[in-house]
DNA sequence: AAAACGGGGGC
DNA sequence: GCCCCAGTTTT
């Protein structure tokens, strides 16, 4: 019989200071310009940090300001794109994208929820991404890892990221918000793998997580 | 809520 | 060749 542990915000806290001390950034959050935020996290999605560094760059390096990206042509883009994947999608949206902001924005990133939620290509977890990275603002980033993560440690039951995000709101304190994405992030891909056994016997915060505790792992 | 979308890189 | 991967959109 496993030993039930509610989830309480110092619990959740005390595991986020395990993954700080153990993790590049130690949970702090490094602001960025927002075009360069905006359109490196859209070329993040579905992408592994090493190509969704290399692509940005290229990216910038040719579309430097939001008038560029616009004004871009899609073929060459599309080419620059190499490396991230869904390109073939991302390149029509991303100078879709690029146009309406500089129609109805003057080329400036909103910086509201809804503004960027209405944006083509742009969804809940890129959205908020901007918001922290950004604007500094105290949101929830909620990807895959964070999505998948929460679960395992027992700190939500959810399917969806959106319900994982609503839920994260309420158990964890609103100063870790932010720089939780990062954290998850790094441990998703280190130690608490999406499709084979995660490496639990390696993982800083085991103490403190429900799959740890099983005696045979199991994919959940 | 589940399926479609779709390709580069690592093994 | 096979499988995985910082999601978004559509059904």
């Amino acid at each position: 019989m496993a030993i039930e542990t509610m989830v309480t915000p110092g619990g959740v806290r005390a595991v986020m200071e395990g993954l700080a001390a153990t993790y590049r950034g130690r949970g702090s959050v490094e602001l960025g310009e927002p075009y360069r935020v905006l359109v490196s996290t859209v070329i993040s999605q579905r992408t592994r940090e090493e190509q969704t560094t290399a692509v940005s760059q290229r990216v910038f390096a040719r579309y430097p300001d939001m008038a560029s990206l616009a004004a871009a042509d899609e073929k060459e883009l599309l080419v620059l794109l190499a490396g991230s994947e869904y390109r073939e999608a991302k390149g029509p949206r991303l100078i879709a994208m690029a146009t309406i902001l500089l129609e109805k924005y003057g080329g400036r990133v909103p910086d509201d929820i809804d503004a960027l939620l209405a944006l083509p290509g742009i969804g809940r977890k890129t959205a908020n991404c901007v918001l922290i990275y950004a604007f500094n603002r105290e949101a929830i980033c909620v990807d895959t890892h964070m999505h998948k993560i929460a679960n395992r440690l027992g700190w939500v039951t959810t399917k969806t990221p959106e319900q994982t995000e609503k839920a994260l709101e309420v158990v964890m304190p609103r100063d870790l918000w932010a720089g939780s994405n990062r954290l998850f992030l790094q441990h998703g891909r280190a130690i608490c793998l999406s499709g084979a056994p995660p490496l639990c016997s390696r993982c800083p915060v085991r103490p403190w997580c429900a799959y740890g505790q099983e005696p045979t792992a199991r994919k959940r």
